[in-house]
DNA sequence: GTTAGCACTCGATAGTTCAGAGTGCTAATA
DNA sequence: TATTAGCACTCTGAACTATCGAGTGCTAAC
């Protein structure tokens, strides 16, 4: 069967609408709805073809019909790639001001696109195993420890603390500090590998031992962090879809959002549609790759802080969704990462920092 | 009205009733349940009277009875005050491992309480301002830029990035670390006040302009840290009880958690009943301080790590929570805090840091 | 090809009935 | 005097029924 212009128009008609109601909609309402003037016998008639087509279903007998996946997927795909990048600046400069902290940025991003979508979103650290190093610093803590402060382009900051044992001389610090920046600076936790420290191993002088010690947990420490860490906010935003809170959904979807394990399937995923810049894809119902949320539908996108450092951002809602607004917004959203990257060097005064979230 | 060893048995047997069943508990319930023998229609006369001291009530004639708050006031303030400190080790071991970062620790604790309770938790970072500054430690980032590593008792470390908007020498770096360092370690970010800057900014050398820019942010950045993080976790579980989740209320309830503002004012309370260490306090149901949790019932708990570093924790569940349960437990994570700080120095090796959380 | 008309289906709502749990009261009992 | 048995009464919740209305599919007319 042929999807011709007008079933493509009942089609839309039946999403937009059902977006908006989250009820079945007829053929009546249609007939309202449309711009041409057609009977709702007409309608109807379309409507069953499109049910055939497996666009559209009856719930049951006797209600009116909503968009299956695969309707979905159709509107989906046509609509996004009509958009043209909307390029629109709207209000980044409101909501971007003294921060410096990525992580806080991050958090407060998944916030915005909750508030701002009514949906919830999740967002995901960048992948810093990617990131070169800009330099180490070394400082003794006393009792046998060291802090070791790991700076790394774009400024992402990361605190570890080492257990070495025995206390080191001031001395000692020093000469490690700048052996670590001299070989380290500019390489990825990748490429930071037991040839580049053995190598660093030989050239030390004295306190051999020790100093191989640090080595080593140093190097461990710059190389165990792979697991992105994911933040979301939003979750009760879905109490606003009744589709999604029937039965034990609304306490399983919950769950999910709050241990965030499960949420790294999705932004590891491959989606289906590849839209271009920012990378956007789109999952519908059974696509998204996660049990708990096959009544969803996820957007997710990714952006870049230059350099390679990069992360996804995403949107989780009802099926329903408004997919155009939540690819304008996730774009937005983008554009607004860029820039702040873009102008970091002539952003404002300082700002905290420390272990904390709200 | 005299409250009678007889009614009080009655009145605590429909409180642990409830508790199990969340239904309300008639007298031929208690009449089985009691240890002396007893026929329903002598509970009836006594539950009677328990109803006109309003400790319990009936949610329409010809249902059970459940406890009112001030049933469970009494219930709490009797039951936990008989209470000996059980200083139970028990699995404390197997938690602690490969934690040195205090965030970290807290998330754990907070999802283990979670777990182990089957409510949900609350926890909060300590409270900064009183804890005494270790070292501070500057460096150079470009771009204008520099770092301040700010490190307190108890291995608290805190990133700020500065930005003084020109680039500093090493040399001037490396003096001002040497002041910072000697003018104000030892202090709490209360008793950094502007004369101590003052006087630092007096002794400086060269390059006073600059020096002064860089005193001036590190003393901000210091002092402004005055809202503590407060971490949650296991809010899902209030879907376990039918009573929390009725109409909106558990969308509002995961709204308060997730957002975590209102629960500042919990932990800021001073609660009714004082408990001896650890200062156990239980507010029921009216007298939670947030707005959506006058259904639930919290119990906090504060913890200390070591010189006055103490924060607060705390379980949110349904009013018919088990109150001994949840008690002894906070009792033993706090066991298991203070002995993870005790044995600080004696700990194992390093472990990661990062602005990650799962 | 479109539309009007009509019989039909089915879900949701409201009303009804009914069984069961639980009470309060009274009178009998220890 | 305290306890208990008995009984009438109340109320909830579940099951069932009737009804309404939205929406359909089909047929016949335009």
């Amino acid at each position: 069967m042929e999807l011709d212009e007008r079933k493509k128009k009942i089609l839309y008609a039946i999403i937009q609408n059902y977006q908006e109601t989250g009820e079945p909609v007829g053929s009546r309402t249609i007939s309202k709805y449309l711009d041409v003037k057609l009977s709702p016998a007409t309608i109807r008639n379309e409507m069953s073809d499109l049910e055939e087509m497996e666009l559209i279903v009856q719930p049951h007998t006797s209600a009116g019909r909503i968009p299956t996946d695969k309707g979905y997927r159709l509107y989906v795909d046509d609509v996004l790639s009509e958009k043209e990048l909307p390029a629109t600046e709207s209000d980044s400069g409101i909501l971007v001001k003294r921060v410096d902290r990525l992580e806080e940025l991050l958090i407060r991003m998944a916030k915005l696109l909750a508030v701002n979508t009514n949906y919830a979103a999740m967002i995901t650290g960048p992948k810093t195993r990617k990131v070169k190093l800009k330099f180490i610093q070394l400082s003794p803590m006393g009792d046998g420890k060291i802090l070791a402060v790991i700076v790394s382009e774009g400024n992402i900051v990361k605190n570890n603390i080492l257990n070495i044992g025995e206390d080191i001389s001031m001395d000692s610090i020093l000469s490690l500090n700048l052996l670590l920046n001299r070989h380290l600076a500019g390489l990825t936790a990748d490429e930071i590998t037991l040839d580049v420290i053995a190598s660093m191993k030989e050239e030390d002088g004295e306190h051999r031992e020790i100093i191989n010690k640090v080595l080593d947990a140093v190097a461990e420490s710059i190389r165990k962090e792979d697991r992105v860490p994911i933040y979301t906010s939003g979750a009760p935003n879905i109490f606003k879809y009744p589709e999604l809170t029937g039965g034990d959904k609304a306490s399983e979807l919950i769950t999910t959002l709050e241990n965030k394990e499960e949420l790294g399937d999705i932004v590891r995923e491959e989606g289906s549609s590849g839209e271009g810049r920012h990378d956007i894809q789109v999952f519908i119902g059974d696509e998204v790759p996660v049990e708990s949320m096959k009544d969803c539908s996820v957007v997710t996108a990714t952006y870049e802080l230059g350099d390679g450092v990069q992360g996804k951002i995403g949107i989780i809602g009802p099926k329903r969704m408004d997919y155009e607004k939540v690819v304008d917004t996730l774009q937005n959203t983008m554009s607004q990462l860029d820039s702040i990257f873009d102008r970091k060097n002539t952003s404002d005064d300082s700002d905290d920092g420390g272990g904390d979230k709200e």
